[in-house]
DNA sequence: GCTTAATCGAGACGGTACGTCCGGTCTTCTG
DNA sequence: CAGAAGACCGGACGTACCGTCTCGATTAAGC
């Protein structure tokens, strides 16, 4: 079996003076992504991850001082850049948008997700990051929302926001509860949908 | 200097023969649920509570063979059998729900439960104990949102079942998100329920 | 892998009343006898011997109250009823003596002894049963010794118990040090009485 | 009541880089020692041992990969690298080495001995490392014979080396067997030469 | 025949020590 | 002076036995 040291093949990272490493901090984030997806969150230690890079225990600490904020790092690192887009009808997009997400949350980065919100339920670094990624998310959802709300597709007095937030939760929901792979996002969108649409052309 | 070996001062608790006794399990379980109010989460250690408890680490790890197990079997023994009222309409039922669990999610019991969450995420036998323990509330939430739509107050084809999901799920969220203590519940409901109240006198 | 507790084919053995159960001590012992064989000295643990031989564990501690006193009954069961022969010369006698004495130390029961030894060390009750049967051996040897000298082989002063002991010693020693399969038995007693035995014929 | 964390009262030893701290392990056998003179070799825990020392488990195992090898360290650093000494005549030199080797036996530091003894009858390493040491002390013994042979003391073929290693032997069997306080080294040396010396002036 | 007493297998119990693992801090040495 | 290397203390982990205990079934001997 061999072990983790055995990946010496490729000369081992000199310093490049008094200045962050940037090929130090590559290693240690491809190592911590592999530890990951091939044992685990339990295989994410930082032990491991110094290992696996070839770096030191002191620079992994220097720069993400806990697990947690490794964790985070590693999340921000993986996910895309993706903004949601608007197909016309509110349920549609949002069909579009569980598809989406239910998609990445089962690639390998995408299952870093509900162990990084395990992980905020006792660390407040994590808590935070995740509090400040859920704002982003929220805040995107919230136009998709708006806009639809504008075209006249929503009960009159709706709260986009509170909407956007229900439409999030049921999202998470289901990932926490491990119910992703099983539920058909239009169903799922047109559910949490169906007390705000208006019939079509009922609009006033 | 008192020996290393004066233990015993209090009388120990005795086998009683080849069952499991009842008299350990309580200790065990009163002084998990010690360790966790006086010192968090951190301090509910196998370890420690073995220590308390003056039982032996072989005893805990027979009949809860992880922390995980341990914390679900905690929360069981501390959690009352709660059965939500229907106060009479959904948004007063629904906000009394969420009084209800967001108090209670501030009891020592209680912020038990998002470690438990967090817990399933990385242990088969506590994302199991779980779904149980969602299933039986979702049921009994369903109930209350079926006696509401007898009663008309919902649009005609809502699904109480999805209803029941959205709302549980917006409970999650909001302690996953650590905003229990800072939310309404009555806004809460008004707010999750807005889509699916018929403005009252407006049944068919 | 099959474990212990799968010898479940014959029945178990019941109480025979308020009388020592024989099938019980000779499944022990024999139970004992086998983990030792496998898994060495440290295979032999009350546990799994109680195990094994499907026995209680409180059956064991009645009768051998601890792991010394079952390792001395052990030895004790296997070991044969030798009594060394008088070749006629003492050399012959005490090369045949060491002979067999290395050859049964080779056997599995044999195997026990330098454990014993060993437990002794740190064990009152193995030394005292290693005291006892040391005495009854040195008895054995000292008899050879002495007959030997009254057929005017030794020198005229010889303490016969002396010598005997020292022969033991030997025995002991390359038993002790992992010599007893490359040393030639006869080399061995030529060089222990080398000094003591007289040239042939040179009796007063 | 003093906290869970108060530890650090005294500061701990820090660590001295990459290589292995001398204070740590002298720390380290200073405690060993301590707990085999206190609580005789029932006490020497590698826990024990740890705790006492302020160090890590882990580093304990590092250096001394078990409890044998921490013996045969413990044994090494406190042993003299005494020489015997020639006093004129074998059997006076024989008595003196007796009479210092059970001396020592009997402190502290010599009654590991036996114990180590014990362990390499159940350790690989530990009955190298005592291969090792008894060929080194019976090198210094067979010196000893074969100047006395050169002065003529013992029979004309004898085998210093086969002498010396029944001189030896003689030693360890009084020792394993518990009766090196009572047994007269000036008469045991007699005992075991009686056949080799030659009466005085009697050399060829 | 009925009671009594001892013995049986089974295994739970409080403990102790094991040997492993990781967290987070530190120091040295190499470039 | 950044960085790789890794020793260090602390402490939880989960396992293995120890020796004691209680249980309920079983059976011989005493009444």
């Amino acid at each position: 079996m061999p072990s983790d040291t055995d990946r010496c093949a490729q000369p081992q990272r000199r310093s490049i003076g008094a200045r962050r490493n940037p090929e130090t901090e590559a290693a240690i984030l491809t190592a911590a992504q592999e530890l990951v997806e091939e044992k685990g969150l339990r295989g994410l230690t930082m032990e491991a991850v110094a290992k696996r890079a070839r770096a030191g225990k002191a620079t992994l600490y220097k720069w993400w001082p806990s697990r947690g904020a490794l964790l985070v790092a590693l999340y921000h690192a993986s996910k895309g850049e993706h903004r949601h887009t608007d197909l016309g009808s509110l349920p549609e997009t949002i069909a579009g948008f569980y598809s989406y997400v239910f998609g990445f949350w089962q690639t390998p980065a995408g299952r870093l997700f509900p162990l990084i919100i395990a992980e905020a339920q006792s660390n407040e670094d994590v808590a935070d990051a995740l509090q400040d990624y859920r704002q982003e998310r929220l805040a995107d959802l919230t136009a998709l929302v708006s806009r639809a709300q504008a075209r006249g597709e929503l009960v009159a007095d709706t709260d986009s926001e509170a909407l956007a937030d229900l439409i999030m939760a049921n999202a998470w929901m289901h990932l926490m509860t491990g119910r992703i792979a099983v539920t058909d996002p239009a169903k799922l969108a047109h559910d949490v949908l169906r007390g705000w649409c208006l019939p079509d052309g009922s609009s006033a």
